[in-house]
RNA sequence: GGGCGCAUAGCUCAGUUGGUCAGAGCACCUCCCUUACAAGGAGGGGGUCGGCGGUUCGAGCCCGUCUGCGCCCACCA
């Protein structure tokens, strides 16, 4: 597709031998000028074409007859219990113009959109909202009303199914207001197509897949240390993890051998003393290997602990012997479970100390200190303890450290033993994470470098995905357990739903063979009580969106789908967890390609975020510069790149935008072409080659995802069209005598328009079909996007660009003079290579006429580089 | 500590396989109230392409190295 490059010497004496080539222009589909307006403007286009393209169903997805017909897109949902900042704004607009693009290429695009309503996010905005929280042991109250003044502190508590009435009433509140903005965005989206994640059918999807899953082995149910917000009572996955600086002491405590001596340790944890199940120090380490197989007592509580050796302590970091608790982090699990150590739980998932006192303590009474107590308390208090037995050395030394929050949360995450349900991801498992590598290899990347992020991630898990959470708003997993005669659940043989009767909630429903009656009751059934994570089900757009075992055409239309967009932050949460169950499922990757987004900074390059009140209100900057203008902007960001958010640049586009509205009515304005009438001139033939040119160099970006170099090119044209082509024969195209040349240049004039309005139509689709509609039929939007065959051949662009080097010598020239660009020029001298000068002699009629040149050009050849010297006229 | 990316005009960024590659827009300066456009138009100034080595006839471009910045991951004794 690329074009041949010559010298520019070369090109120009093709162009001195150039004869004018006929071609002749298909006449306008309606007459010259017929809606044109007297002074177009940007303000209102917004309001007219949505609701137009709504009306006419410009986006609506047509099922062709194959898979190949169709371009199908897997958008992310927004999670519509957050705000919409500046940066989704230009993600989302990104994937609109690869949609528009594809769309007028001939494709039938499948974009639908979602939205995300399920999960913590909503149930927080809901608490915010009303003034509730949700007690599950609370009957349903069919009267209830949210109270009037809410206040967060004094949350009134509801009933689940109170609660979940309140979620799904907020979100239908939040959902209109995104799908307006998005509206007056201009994505192309077919809102026939949209999908929530916590309707029915997402829940069906969700529940169909998981027990599959299931049934595959691919899910499983395990009792393990699970990482816990104490905030929200709920376990979180590894992909939610968030570590931040964290403020403690370390605290220089004492151990005692038999005979009294002192071994110390550092922690920044005291209060997880109680919770002691040995010492560990590295193998190597002499300076305890002496202590390897003995035993100390804890202090305080005298509990007879191991002193062990493993590889994973560092003989560097702290005292060099660490005191193992269940569970004071990470390596305190790897400790227990590869050293079989004993589990001494004390904090609850209330983050709070258990208010009994645990059996295992030699010395039972000082824990009464501790009881019930938060970390924070407790660690005070054990601090008391320690400092009266004369087991804390020195003072706690300030240090910060690293520690892992919920992305969500503001407090440290605890470990808790609980039983969680699991997806694997090849956090334990190497075959599958190699296979998983292996699809992450497979997926064609736009940048590609962002597959290492893919990489790096899976090769990082250390775990399972753990998807179940103790929450409420969220799809309920689709089984029971069986009680025992002393009324405990049988976990190792839930029993699972039916497919046929998907979706289910266990809390209302019975398990096949089983009544109402026997719920919670000894030999009875119990359904389980978490709901998935919402991950568990967005991880299944593709499948909710194409209509899995809901609508097989459809799902052979559109699955697997071409492309899946979204920002670089949610490679290892969405994208991952999509490739996951698709693997799972499908046994293929749900999409060719992924395109990635960047994000919008602030002028300091520091990322947006509420805290710091530098996000900025997309329907602000929307309203102030105008949607195409904004998507302007957006065009401009190459995929992947982060960008600074600066309001100048939304001014440029804006420019453009208004550029393509007075441009268009000029061109417009003049007499439309006789039929049949050709574009002959050379000039006019130049300039349509460039744009050949142009046409197939967007092209080329778009179909490489690069619709940043897409737009530059067509912009750069269209800025030198206005200023030196149209300039140039705008005097002749106004000629009314009805002459040869005049109608070239008004069919060239045509002809350009019609293809630069396509070339902008995915990035400015509001003023595109604005001018559009002035004087074609249809949607600029089904137009079919320009092939260079579709512009005459024959023309040498080199010529424009010599005209223009003639232009920017006539206008500098009157520019130092400090004249009017009108001023008359009484005398011109061009002087140059031969070849330049015969290209130019070609348009001397046209230059003349722009320039105001009075009198003949005065033509010389010369070795030198083209120079252009004139006398101005007597003002 | 591991991975990835970035470093070109005051700012935001293009520079495809090394050879008209020193570029664009914004900002700045000067001028023009021109019959498409004053949220406009014309003209102009401005950079030893982060530093140092190397390959080459020739290096923003390739290689090595250093420095600075950003993002992701790891880091709770």
């Amino acid at each position: 597709m690329r074009v041949a490059i010559l010298s520019t010497l070369a090109r120009l004496n093709r162009i001195a031998r150039m004869t004018a080539q006929p071609f002749t222009v298909p006449p306008a589909a309606s007459p010259a000028g017929a809606g044109v307006p007297e002074r177009p403007v940007l303000e209102g286009l917004e309001a007219k074409w949505r609701d137009r393209w709504q009306q006419q169903g410009t986006y609506t997805f047509v099922r062709p007859e194959s898979r190949d017909q169709v371009f199908s897109i897997d958008t992310p949902p927004p999670t519509v219990s957050g705000s919409l900042h500046v940066g989704h704004v230009f993600s989302y607009t990104h994937t609109d113009l690869i949609a528009r693009y594809q769309r007028m290429q001939g494709l039938h695009v499948f974009y639908p959109m979602g939205w995300d309503d399920n999960g913590l996010p909503t149930e927080r905005r809901v608490q915010n909202y009303f003034g509730v929280r949700c007690d599950p042991s609370l009957p349903y109250d069919p009267d209830f009303t949210p109270p009037e003044n809410p206040d967060p502190k004094r949350a009134v508590a509801v009933s689940r199914p109170n609660f979940v009435e309140l979620c799904h009433q907020l979100t239908s509140i939040d959902e209109p207001a995104f799908e307006n903005l998005w509206r007056t965005l201009g994505l192309s989206v077919d809102w026939d197509q949209l999908y929530a994640t916590i309707s029915a059918e997402s829940q069906r999807v969700a529940q169909r897949a998981f027990l599959r899953n299931l049934a595959r082995g691919e899910a499983y149910l395990s009792e393990a240390p699970t990482l816990w917000d104490i905030t929200f009572q709920t376990a979180v996955a590894q992909a939610e993890l968030e570590a931040r600086d964290y403020p403690g002491h370390y605290h220089r405590v004492a151990f005692h051998q038999a005979d009294g001596t002192p071994i110390y340790i550092e922690t920044t944890r005291p209060e997880l003393i109680p919770a002691v199940c040995a010492l560990i120090a590295h193998p190597d380490d002499e300076r305890y290997q002496p202590l390897f197989g003995t035993t100390v007592t804890s202090p305080v509580f005298g509990v007879e602990i191991p002193v062990l050796a493993h590889p994973a302590a560092e003989p560097d970091k702290g005292a060099g012997i660490a005191m193992c608790c269940t569970f004071g982090d990470l390596t305190d699990v790897q400790w227990w479970r590869e050293l079989r150590l004993p589990t001494r739980t004390v904090i609850g998932r209330d983050g709070r100390l258990h208010a009994d006192t645990p059996e295992w303590l030699t010395n039972p009474e000082p824990y009464a200190e501790l009881a019930g107590k938060t970390a924070f308390g407790a660690r005070e208090a054990m601090v008391a303890l320690l400092r009266a037995s004369g087991d804390l050395d020195g003072e706690p030394k300030p240090t910060q450290r690293m520690a892992n929050f919920y992305e969500k949360g503001d407090k440290p995450l605890e470990i808790v033993s609980t039983r969680q349900w699991y997806i694997r991801n090849g956090g334990r498992d190497d075959d599958l994470k190699q296979t998983l590598l292996a699809r992450g290899e497979e997926l064609h990347w736009v940048p590609d470098h962002m597959r290492h992020r893919y990489a790096n991630w899976v090769n990082g898990l250390n775990g399972d995905w753990l998807i179940s959470r103790q929450r409420f708003f969220g799809v309920p997993f689709p089984v029971w357990y069986p009680l025992d005669a002393e009324g405990q659940p049988d976990y190792a043989n839930p029993i699972v739903a039916g497919e046929d009767v998907l979706p289910v909630d266990p809390s209302s429903t019975c398990p096949p063979g089983y009544t109402e009656a026997s719920r919670g009751v000894p030999g009875g059934f119990a359904g389980d009580p978490d709901v998935m994570d919402t991950w568990a089900t967005s991880s299944l757009t593709p499948q909710i969106a194409c209509g899995w075992e809901r609508d097989e055409e459809l799902w052979n239309l559109t699955f697997p789908m071409d492309m899946a967009p979204e920002a670089h932050d949610i490679i290892r949460t969405w994208l991952f967890s999509r490739v996951v169950r698709s693997n799972f499922e499908h046994g293929v990757l749900p999409w060719r390609v992924a395109a990635i987004s960047g994000f919008v900074v602030d002028p300091d390059r520091k990322k947006m975020s509420k805290s710091k009140g530098n996000v900025i209100v997309p329907t602000d900057i929307l309203e102030r510069f105008g949607s195409d203008a904004v998507r302007w902007r957006a065009a401009m960001t190459r995929p992947g790149m982060d960008s600074p958010f600066d309001e100048a640049q939304m001014k440029v586009g804006r420019r453009l935008a208004m550029k393509l509205l007075n441009a268009s009515k000029f061109i417009l304005g003049f007499p439309a072409p006789a039929a049949g009438a050709q574009a002959s001139d050379p000039v006019d033939l130049a300039m349509l080659a460039g744009l050949a040119e142009v046409v197939a160099q967007a092209t080329e970006s778009y179909e490489a995802f690069d619709y940043a170099t897409a737009l530059e090119t067509a912009e750069k044209f269209f800025w030198q069209f206005c200023d030196d082509y149209l300039e140039l024969v705008k005097e002749r195209a106004y000629n009314s005598d009805g002459t040869q040349n005049a109608d070239s240049a008004r069919t060239a004039l045509r002809l350009a328009l019609d293809v630069q309005l396509r070339l902008f139509a995915p990035t400015m689709p509001f003023v595109t079909e604005e001018v559009w509609s002035w004087w074609r039929s249809g949607s600029v939007h089904h137009a079919s996007w320009p092939v260079p065959d579709e512009l005459p051949a024959g023309g040498d662009p080199a010529l424009l660009a010599v005209v223009a080097e003639a232009l920017v010598g006539v206008r500098g020239a009157k520019s130092n003079a400090k004249a009017s660009m009108k001023a008359e020029v009484a005398q011109a001298e061009i002087s140059g290579p031969e070849a330049a000068v015969s290209a130019l002699r070609t348009v001397e009629a046209d230059l003349r006429a722009v320039g105001r040149i009075t009198a003949p050009v005065q033509w010389t050849l010369t070795e030198a580089p083209l120079q252009v010297r004139v006398e101005l006229a007597e003002a």
